[in-house]
RNA sequence: AGGGGAGUCGCCAAGUUGGUUAAGGCAUCGGAUUUUGAUUCCGACAUUCGAGGGUUCGAAUCCUUCCUCCCCUGCCA
C-alpha cells in the first residue's frame, strides 16, 4: 500500500528523460510558501509532488519561505509551515531557506542589470504605470525614464536603497519590451520601495525585490533542477527564464506547471481561510473543521492518509476537481489499517438485562483490531445495566432493519445475543429503556437453530466513563462555496454557505481504557467512525475529548436514503 | 494584438515517436466472507478518447476547421 509504484506523470517523464540525456545529474526541487499563512490541502499537493519526486529519484527537497513582502510575512507562520510538513512525513534538505537570506545577492543582481543597461529606474505612479501598461488587446508605451543612462539609473537605485525617496514614489523595472503580448514581460517592476519591519531582516532594507525577480533566483542559487509550481505561473515563465538569462548565474532551472487542487466543499484559499478565523467563524487556523494541515491534523487525518490522497489526485494539467469524499476516502483508508478500536456510545438508551446472574454472566476479552493481534486485547466488561446507542433501535423496523427491535434479536458485540422483551417509555411516549434477556448460550458462540444477523456496539453502564465527544461534518453545504452567483450575477460570500450542523458536541460514553489515551490517539469507536482524542484539550486522566475524524462507510443509511 | 493553458468512463488519471481487446485508482452496481450493515475477497463498469472533416491498411495519438473551460492588465506570491 504505502509501496505502490509511483504512478506516472508528465513531471516524472521530464525528470526522466533530462537524467537519461544528461542534461542534469540530480534532482533537486524545492516548496516555497509565502509565510503569510498556513497551508491547507492544496498545498499538501504541492508538498507532495516536490518532496515525493526528489525522494523517489535519490534527490533532495529545499524548504524555502518566499518572504518578499513583508507586509505580510510573520515567523507564527514560518513555524506553523516547518511544523506541518514535518508532520505531514517529509525532510527538506539542510535548513529551512528564505528568499530574505539572498537579499543582497538579489540586490547585486540587480545593479549588475543596471550595468547592462537591461533595467531602470521608473518614476511613474501605480496608476499612471497601469496606464502604460496598456491591456490584453492594446500594447504599452515605453515610460518616459526608460532612456535613462547607466550611471544615473544606478545613482537612483542606490539612493533607493538608501532610504531617500518615499515609499512607492520610484521603482526598479526591467527592460524588456512593452509591446509583448505576455503583460508579464511589459518592462515588470522587480524592486519597490517600501517601508516595512521584515520578520528576519528587520529594518536593514527599504527596497524589496518582486516575486518573479526574486524566484527564479533563488532557485538558481540553491541549485534547484526542477521548479515546480502551479498553473497560473505559467505566464511568469518567459520572465523567469529571462532574468536567469541575463544575469551572470551558472544555474538554470526549469520551471514546469501542474494543475491546482480544487477540493469540493471546501475552500483552498489562503485569504478565505483567514477571513474565517479573524471573523471567528472558526475557532482558530487549527479548528478541526478546516481543511488546513493542521485543523485536518486536529481533526484527527493522518499524515498517511493525506499522502495517500495526494497521490490519488495525480499529476497533470488539466482541471483537478476532487470531492470531498475522496480526501475521506483516503483517511478511512489509512485509519483501517492502524487503529485501534473500542466502543463508545454517543446517544445512549438505557438497557436493563433482566436474566443478569452474578458468576453466570461473563465477560469476554476483545482485540483493539480484528486484523491485527499484535495491538493486544482489553476486557470488555458486562453488568446488569448497559448502554446502547439510541439509533440502533427502533420500534417499528424498516424493511431490512437488522438492530434491536421489540422481541427481536441482536449480538452485543463481543458478547451475548439478547432479545428485547419491553419496551420502557415516558409520559411523552419517548422510548427510554428497554428490558432485554440474555441468551447464556452465545458468549463466544453462535446460537443453535438460529441466525442472528445484528450486532451492536454496547457499553457497560458500571464500567462506561463520560466523554466529550466533538461531532464534525464539513463545513460548508455548498460544492462551490466561493463560486456561487447571486441573481445580479455577482459572487455570493462564501460565508454564507457554512454548514450551522457542522460541529455538534455531545457528552457520550467510552470504555475505562480511554482515560489512559494520550492526546492524538486515534481510535475507531466500533460502527461509528473514526475518532482522536483532542490535541489541545484532552489530559489523560482528567478530561476526554474526542473529534470525529470521519463516519465509517454505511451502505445501510445509503440504502434508506 | 491579445497571450498562455486544458479537454480520455460520474471524479482523478495513464496513454504521447500512429499498430492486437483504451492502463490504474476512486465512486457505483452485483455476489461471497464477516460477532463492526466496517474491513476483505471476487465480478461488472468507455465499439470510444470535446465536435466535424481529412491522411492512412490502421489514429486518442498526424493534418484541418470548429466548440467549451481555466489563467493573465498588483509597486501580491
Amino acid at each position: 500500500m504505502s509501496n505502490e509504484a509511483p504512478a506516472s506523470n508528465f513531471i516524472r517523464h521530464i525528470i526522466e528523460s533530462d537524467l537519461a540525456s544528461g542534461k542534469r545529474s540530480e534532482v533537486v526541487t524545492r516548496f516555497p510558501p509565502e509565510p503569510n499563512g498556513y497551508l491547507h490541502i492544496g498545498h499538501v499537493k504541492a508538498i507532495n509532488i516536490n518532496f515525493g519526486l526528489a525522494q523517489d529519484f535519490q534527490g533532495n527537497c529545499n524548504l524555502r519561505m518566499d518572504d518578499t513582502n513583508p507586509e505580510k510575512e510573520e515567523d507564527e507562520y514560518v513555524h506553523a509551515i516547518q511544523e506541518d510538513v514535518q508532520w505531514l512525513g517529509f525532510e527538506w534538505q539542510g535548513e529551512t531557506r528564505f528568499a530574505s537570506d539572498y537579499f543582497q545577492q538579489l540586490y547585486d543582481y540587480a545593479e549588475e542589470l543596471i550595468q547592462a543597461g537591461k533595467a531602470f529606474v521608473c518614476e511613474l505612479t501605480p496608476e499612471a504605470m497601469r496606464e502604460y501598461r496598456g491591456d490584453f488587446v492594446k500594447p504599452g508605451k515605453d515610460s518616459p525614464y526608460r532612456n535613462r543612462s547607466v550611471a544615473e539609473n544606478l545613482d537612483l537605485f542606490r539612493r533607493m536603497k538608501a532610504g531617500e525617496f518615499p515609499d512607492g514614489s520610484r521603482t526598479l523595472r526591467l527592460k524588456i519590451d512593452m509591446g509583448s503580448p505576455n503583460l508579464n514581460l511589459r518592462d515588470p517592476v522587480i524592486y519597490r520601495i517600501k517601508r516595512a519591519h521584515h520578520h528576519r531582516t528587520g529594518d536593514d532594507w527599504c527596497i524589496y525585490p518582486m516575486y518573479d525577480y526574486t524566484h527564479c533566483i533563488s532557485d538558481a542559487l540553491e541549485g534547484i533542477t526542477h521548479s515546480l509550481c502551479s498553473l497560473e505561473f505559467e505566464d511568469h515563465r518567459p520572465l523567469y527564464d529571462w532574468v536567469l538569462d541575463n544575469i551572470t548565474i551558472p544555474a538554470h532551472p526549469q520551471q514546469i506547471e501542474f494543475s491546482r487542487l480544487e477540493l469540493l466543499y471546501t475552500i483552498t484559499s489562503k485569504r478565505k481561510l483567514m477571513q474565517l478565523v479573524r471573523e471567528g467563524l472558526v475557532s482558530g487556523w487549527d479548528d478541526p473543521r478546516m481543511t488546513t494541515v493542521s485543523g485536518m491534523r486536529r481533526r484527527g487525518y493522518p499524515p498517511a492518509g493525506l499522502r495517500l490522497f495526494a497521490n490519488r489526485v495525480g499529476v497533470s494539467k488539466s482541471e483537478n476537481v476532487v470531492d470531498f469524499s475522496v480526501l475521506e476516502g483516503a483517511v478511512r483508508e489509512a485509519l483501517e489499517e492502524s487503529s485501534p478500536r473500542i466502543m463508545a456510545v454517543l446517544d445512549p438508551l438505557k438497557v436493563t438485562l433482566t436474566n443478569y446472574e452474578e458468576g453466570r454472566t461473563g465477560s469476554r476479552t476483545a482485540p483493539f483490531h480484528p486484523h491485527h493481534p499484535e495491538l493486544g486485547e482489553r476486557d470488555v466488561p458486562i453488568g446488569p445495566t448497559l448502554w446502547v446507542e439510541r439509533d440502533d433501535f427502533a420500534e417499528e423496523p424498516p424493511k431490512g432493519w437488522q438492530r434491536l427491535t421489540p422481541g427481536g434479536e441482536v449480538r452485543l458485540r463481543y458478547s451475548y445475543v439478547i432479545k428485547c422483551d419491553e419496551v420502557v417509555k415516558d409520559a411523552d411516549g419517548k422510548v427510554i429503556e428497554l428490558k432485554c434477556s440474555i441468551d447464556h448460550d452465545t458468549l463466544g458462540q453462535n446460537p443453535v437453530g438460529r441466525k442472528v444477523k445484528g450486532v451492536i456496539h454496547w457499553l457497560s453502564e458500571a464500567h462506561a466513563v463520560p466523554a466529550e465527544v466533538r461531532l464534525y461534518d464539513r463545513l460548508f453545504t455548498e460544492p462551490r462555496p466561493d463560486a456561487v452567483r447571486g441573481d445580479d450575477g455577482e459572487y455570493v460570500d462564501f460565508k454564507q454557505f457554512i454548514n450551522a450542523d457542522s460541529l455538534k458536541a455531545v457528552t457520550a460514553y467510552v470504555e475505562r481504557v480511554a482515560t489512559q489515551f494520550p492526546a492524538e490517539a486515534r481510535y475507531q469507536f466500533e460502527r461509528l467512525g473514526y475518532f482522536v482524542t483532542d490535541r489541545r484539550d484532552h489530559r489523560a486522566g482528567e478530561r476526554l475529548v474526542f473529534n470525529r475524524t470521519v463516519t465509517l462507510k454505511d451502505s445501510w443509511a445509503k440504502e434508506q436514503a
